[in-house]
DNA sequence: CCATTTATGCTCAAGATGAGCATTTACCCG
DNA sequence: CGGGTAAATGCTCATCTTGAGCATAAATGG
């Protein structure tokens, strides 16, 4: 066993993340805090810190750090990744190797604390909310990745980006799979689109310090995953919500519009929730009934998410 | 930043599955090496060591290690989890954090090798083979875990345990979810059946060292998972086989038995393979087709795995 | 030639899904 | 107070997808 002065940094990473919902729209927000000594525009970073002997698990460390940082506690929060190092300069043998072991924590309010703050993750991949259609911003993507690809050494290679860009962004029109979030966000980075990797403006979206943006990246596919097969986005909503807003919450998350009614027919039919006896009038029309998640459904067999149907538009 | 002394300790470990075919049957392999210093009948484990700042990448580093202890390169390889401090003494403050992790690597042979050995996986978990029905040892697996709930300190806490019980284990009958395999060898471990809990016998499985057979759980409930949803399996198979092999491969990693006829009718529409102009009379009957698995379907739209349909008996 | 065994083809009834049409019940505006 | 607007809800319908079986085909070993 190596020890000693070579052993490995290991730090401890959280995407906190959580839904602002007023009464017409859904925000989908996560917790940023400011990082020193990064260069301009990229001082925006998760909260973070080193692993310590004092800490009893990592889970409990982390949340150590979060509180300790941002005053946020956490309630949901599962391991997303270990990160090793991307940013670790090349032939360094003998360097010591900087790991981060991230987080995604759901959070239902979204106090402000300290010196962090809340953010909309589109901020960082604005080319990820396909709510309102296809985002203008794609239509110049498209062009310096195919330029990229163009750039590639021999036709092979040139033939790899290009099935690549389709497997990831979707052929022109249809086949967007919005849970590769990470896998474009890599493909903007190799492509150089994007700050982190030396792009000279934000068009691929806000940089994040060191490796943080691909971690949002990783929490953000990671969800839009598991809110198909696991009820996680109730972590997200307040004790009483309509259906209305349930399914803006996940269009928020999912970044695309669903069918409204086979939504809620999905929702009913999984038992995922039950109504209240109170009603709210919020919203511009008729009063919707408030309901509230049937937390039994957890000790329920198969515990179901949410398939999505898209609606049109999407 | 705390750093020196109190750093962590880092390892890599591996959990290498294969699937050994023969002309009637699949046995599910894992690749062990022996583990000294381990109490008697613990001494198997997973091939590991720890991060050495030679590694330029975790994953190299794995590889590297792997190679050095059983001579098997590696082809598919994917992160599993970060494992923290299962089994730090408690109370410790000031020591430091021995961290491992995971990785899941599928091979196509099972290749002996130096002290390696290749083991069944349902050696380490044998309620979780249900191909030939439900195992017998359930039925005292299910008897000492009853016990132990009926032991809970107060009526309340017994109801959970007995949730948790039906939850994991499926309702008597039905129910049963072959994902879970991690938490029902947790669930076996806080009840103090598995040997590395202080069980006196091996009813529930072989122990393995250290808290390898929570890795090994982990990366059987991650693989059963992800065989619905990408192809996967193909990594444990040879270049050509017949419908029939690839669905024993599938049982034998699902540990159930699926209806054959809708088997191959999914494996068909969905594109997953191809046939050649070859066929087999390896096996008893009408001689098969031999398939090859596509991979261009890697780079269609949703890239698909096998939802599996159990069949009679499952 | 017959029984046995696995490979393949096909059919059918239920359920789950994707798209819409039609109503209901508030609020807002003259 | 009647009309227009905005959601929330209820329902229908044509397809697909699934779960189960029945029926045939093509080898092998007596």
């Amino acid at each position: 066993m190596s020890e000693g002065a070579s052993a490995p940094m290991v730090g401890l990473a959280a995407v906190i993340l959580a839904a602002a919902l007023d009464s017409t729209s859904v925000e989908p927000r996560v917790l940023t805090v400011p990082v020193a000594g990064q260069p301009a525009g990229h001082g925006e970073g998760l909260p973070a810190g080193p692993l310590e002997p004092a800490h009893p698990t990592l889970e409990r460390g982390l949340r150590a750090w979060v509180e300790r940082q941002t005053g946020q506690s956490l309630g949901y929060v599962e391991q997303l990744y270990t990160f090793g190092d991307r940013n670790r300069r090349p032939g360094g043998d003998g360097e010591r190797h900087a790991l981060s072991i991230a987080y995604l924590a759901l959070v239902r309010e979204a106090r402000p604390a300290a010196d962090s703050a809340w953010q909309s993750w589109y901020r960082y991949f604005p080319y990820e909310d396909r709510r309102a259609g296809r985002p203008a911003a794609l239509e110049a993507i498209a062009e310096r990745l195919n330029a990229w690809a163009r750039a590639a050494p021999g036709p092979d290679a040139q033939r790899r980006r290009l099935d690549r860009i389709g497997l990831t962004f979707g052929a022109p029109g249809s086949g967007w799979n919005e849970e590769r979030v990470l896998e474009r966000y890599e493909l903007l980075f190799e492509a150089g689109l994007v700050p982190e990797a030396g792009a000279p403006d934000t068009l691929a979206g806000q940089p994040m310090a060191l490796d943080h943006r691909r971690m949002l990246a990783t929490a953000l596919g990671r969800l839009r995953g598991k809110i198909k097969y696991r009820p996680v986005v109730f972590e997200l909503m307040p004790p009483a919500f309509t259906l209305g807003q349930l399914q803006r919450v996940v269009e928020a998350l999912s970044g695309i519009v669903l069918h409204k009614q086979n939504f809620r027919r999905l929702v009913a039919q999984q038992g995922l929730v039950e109504e209240t006896d109170a009603v709210t009038a919020e919203t511009g029309g008729r009063p919707a009934r408030l309901m509230r998640f049937r937390r039994e459904v957890l000790l329920e067999r198969p515990a179901p998410g949410l398939r999505l149907s898209p609606g049109r538009l999407a």
